[in-house]
DNA sequence: AAGTGTTAAATTTTT
DNA sequence: TTTAACACTT
């Protein structure tokens, strides 16, 4: 492609951008202002203007699915000699490094990886080890300290250092430290080591990192809002030599702060980088101008932003539909009504419109509805499909055979199937190995040695020959047969056959899947297998390269493919059906009519957000819905509910505040309108007098979804990567044990607080016992209150019970009366 | 050792 | 509502 090619139809600032010389460039890009094409035009233009080669080039993004959308188009731009740019995620370039050179820092470089599941049984290992007591550090507390730890590079020698006399601090630091050395001896790394072993990696060896400064001289890296700080040091070293470094993002939609990520690295930019080159893309080609202006309008309540305001040339459009129902019920009614309107008019197809919301727990009333309509749809989010169960053990298998040093995968399947090996063996074992300081796997073929084990032990040597044959037969085979062949030996369908219940089925069919998923791997294999290691093609469908590997060194690409892979990877778009997802997860992505469901304050901004205290907290809510609203290219449909079912328990909401704060002109809106009868003008959900035949049948289909249990919902025709989530919803408003009504609206900060009686919100209200009183608890009946402390959320009560003894309850969920 | 029942706990977003 | 850990039985 020629320069006139590349650059041909860009608007002024992209042109800037896409032909800016060398040093670093911070490319503030909003959202739909063609970011992605003006990253794969400056590639192209490097390639074709400045000769640079291709390999020198690395692109780095956060998903999958970005890294092969760009993949895609850059494969298009520059064609030959395209397959040389790295164009991948942080993780698997990171993971590719550390494959190549991590036993510099003396790891093995046939480590595991190990998804946040295993952490998190580790951790309990640990807890039970050291006697922490797991009612007052909280396993998940314990992991985000240690993971936030991890993206700020403090290692557990430090975080030891800094918790000084804390008592809370040291307890942590101890199990951070014994955390890193049981991933170590397990020769495992979780994610956020990927990151930050590579950065560690870098300081350690500065041979390793020239190398990668004279490979990777130019980078690129998308979503630069989003990295935290290991990936800015990662990034930051690189340059660090040829210091050409173009940051592509948009403050605005920074949304994953929670999650370590450090809006700084993309505000201070210029600072850390002074003869930085900035470049604004303000113009949209998404949205309608009203959409843009609802959007301006709502992020511009925001601090601390840099300056930026998008405009298009596009239509004026439509007003922002603003709906508010009773019910969650007649919500999902509305929308999935909607679409199938629109549908039948002509005027969007099912793939081009989208529905969004800020809990996955909200997906459920949606779902349910669009059965009933029988609309088809697709589910992003939930259950992770390789976070299932009967996946996770296959896939144990699978590592154990590749890594036997992997302790937890090995006694993940030690006894599943079931074959006899009970607890208290698994422990002996685990005592034994300690004691010894081998692995797991290595005692366990020592059984006859391990002190206790008794008859146990010629089970666990059956275990043992069992890997060994497995082994052996995955020489020379593909990763399809290999798998294959585990079911078999392993009798894991077997034993799902015999259940003959439908949650089995279910399972037997997602190990199908799983099976298949290898068959396309292998596929891919072979296709790319001429193609040498280290330039070569790297994308989110085809992650490998290399001669084509059989046996065990290919299990382990597979096995390496399948930890980096995220919901979001899954979503295909040639297929016609609505789309239903997190606002987190629909960043980057564009549809024609979106809807923005749940739109109620407590939920969006979630509960968590409001009551916090921290500016920063309800920014980042505010972002989020900024990104739902620049997300919708031709119709946006914003709804709420008064009331909502979570937990099992009615919820009161009043609207969304972020609605307040787009201006009236730019709405439609329904909130007070009512039609004739007094109803709301949407029909609810008893509609379901007067069944036509069709109706009736989609009706028994509901009532069978209805039916199932959660986990196992979503693997029907409807749905594609549908996961059934099992994951809770914000805390919205309680109205405890409350008066009907719905009248009861409730609102934060400046606004109406008379109705918090009973709410949550009790924390900072006064309880009406105090520490001596004696008090009476629905279940644990009498008792004394002895402490009243505050607790994050709420206060803590603790009550000596005359019959259950001491007990530690919030006050919310407590409801302790008085005597 | 394996299966069953009970209970407590809880509240976001996920590379 | 759902889950996961725990206690209790067989």
């Amino acid at each position: 492609m020629d320069q006139e090619q590349i650059t041909g139809s860009l608007n002024p600032q992209q042109l800037a951008a896409v032909t800016a010389g060398d040093g670093p460039l911070l490319i503030l890009a909003g959202a739909g202002s063609g970011k992605t094409r003006v990253v794969t035009s400056r590639i192209a233009w490097l390639i074709a203007e400045k000769q640079v080669k291709p390999w020198n080039i690395c692109a780095i993004t956060f998903t999958n699915k970005a890294a092969g959308e760009m993949r895609e188009r850059v494969n298009r731009m520059v064609g030959f000699g395209a397959e040389a740019i790295n164009v991948a995620t942080f993780h698997s370039t990171c993971v590719r490094i550390l494959r190549r050179f991590i036993d510099r820092i003396g790891y093995d470089n046939h480590f595991v990886i190990y998804d946040s599941d295993d952490s998190k049984s580790l951790l309990r290992d640990i807890c039970r080890d050291q006697n922490v007591n797991t009612k007052v550090f909280k396993e998940r507390m314990i992991l985000s300290r240690i993971s936030a730890a991890k993206d700020e590079l403090i290692y557990p020698a430090d975080y030891a250092a800094w918790a000084g006399n804390d008592q809370e601090s040291v307890t942590i630091a101890g199990v951070y430290a014994e955390y890193q050395r049981r991933l170590k001896n397990s020769n495992a790394l979780d994610f956020d080591d990927l990151i930050g072993l590579t950065v560690r990696l870098f300081q350690a060896d500065p041979e390793v990192l020239l190398y990668y400064q004279e490979r990777f001289r130019y980078l690129l890296v998308d979503e630069y809002q989003d990295t935290n700080k290991a990936q800015f040091v990662f990034v930051s070293l690189i340059a660090q030599k040829y210091r050409n470094l173009c940051v592509v993002g948009d403050d605005d939609q920074s949304i994953y702060r929670f999650r370590g990520a450090d809006i700084g690295n993309i505000l201070n930019f210029e600072k850390i980088f002074n003869d930085a080159k900035v470049i604004r893309l303000e113009q949209n080609y998404r949205s309608t101008q009203t959409i843009l202006d609802a959007a301006n309008a709502v992020i511009a309540n925001n601090q601390g932003r840099m300056r930026k305001t998008l405009w298009t040339q596009n239509g004026q459009g439509g007003k922002v539909t603003l709906k508010r129902f009773d019910t969650a019920q007649q919500e999902a009614y509305y929308i999935v009504d909607d679409i199938a309107r629109l549908k039948r008019k002509g005027s969007f197809q099912y793939g081009q419109c989208a529905i969004l919301y800020r809990t996955n727990a909200q997906s459920r009333a949606l779902e349910e509805q669009l059965l009933m309509e029988n609309v088809p749809y697709s589910i992003i989010g939930g259950v992770n499909f390789y976070a299932r169960r009967e996946i996770k053990d296959i896939l144990a298998y699978l590592r154990t055979m590749a890594n036997g040093t992997d302790d937890l995968s090995v006694r993940r399947i030690i006894n599943t199937p079931k074959r006899g090996i009970g607890e208290t063996t698994v422990l002996r074992v685990a005592d034994y190995a300690a004691s010894c300081g081998t692995s797991f796997m290595e005692a366990a073929s020592h059984a006859a040695v391990v002190p206790g084990l008794g008859r146990s032990a010629s089970k666990i040597t059956e275990f043992v020959r069992l890997i060994e044959k497995l082994r052996s037969q995955s020489a020379g085979k593909n990763v399809a047969d290999i798998l294959k062949m585990v079911v078999k030996e392993t009798g894991y369908v077997e034993e799902l056959e015999a259940e003959r219940t439908d949650e089995a089925l279910d399972r037997i069919a997602n190990i199908d899947e799983l099976i298949s998923k290898a068959a396309q791997f292998d596929q891919a294999a072979e296709k790319i297998g001429a193609v040498e290691g280290e330039g070569s093609v790297q994308s989110g469908a085809e992650l490998h390269a290399g001669q084509v590997r059989t046996g065990l060194p290919a299990l382990q690409d597979f096995l390496e493919q399948v930890a980096l892979v995220a919901d979001i990877d899954s979503l295909a778009d040639d297929a016609d059906r609505v789309v239903l997802m997190t606002l987190h997860a629909a960043k980057g992505l564009e549809f024609d009519n979106v809807y923005l469901a749940g739109m109620d304050d407590g939920l969006f901004p979630s509960y968590h957000s409001i009551s916090s205290g921290e500016k920063e907290d309800l920014e980042e809510e505010r972002r989020l819905c900024y990104v739902g609203i620049t997300r919708a290219k031709k119709r946006l449909t914003l709804t709420s509910a008064k009331s909502r079912m979570l937990r099992g328990q009615t919820e009161w909401y009043r609207v969304s505040r972020f609605i307040d704060e787009i201006p009236e002109e730019l709405l439609d809106d329904n909130r007070n309108r009512q039609t004739a009868g007094g109803q709301n003008e949407i029909g609810g959900n008893d509609s379901y007098h007067m069944l036509s035949k069709a109706q009736a049948e989609r009706k028994r289909e509901h009532e069978e979804f209805r039916a199932k249990p959660f986990y196992m919902r979503g693997s029907s025709q409807h749905t594609g990567s549908s996961k059934g989530t099992g994951s809770f919803a914000g805390t919205g408003l309680r109205t405890a044990g409350s008066s009907a009504s719905g009248q009861g609206s409730v609102t934060f900060g400046k606004v109406d607080l008379s109705a918090l009686k009973g709410s949550n919100l009790q924390k900072t209200a006064d309880l009406d016992y105090q520490e001596g009183d004696r008090v009476r608890h629905i279940k644990f009946g009498e008792g004394t209150v002895r402490k009243i402390a505050d607790g994050a959320r709420d206060k803590e009560v603790t009550v000596e019970f005359d019959r259950f003894g001491v007990k530690k309850m919030l006050a919310g969920f407590a409801k302790l009366k008085k005597l």
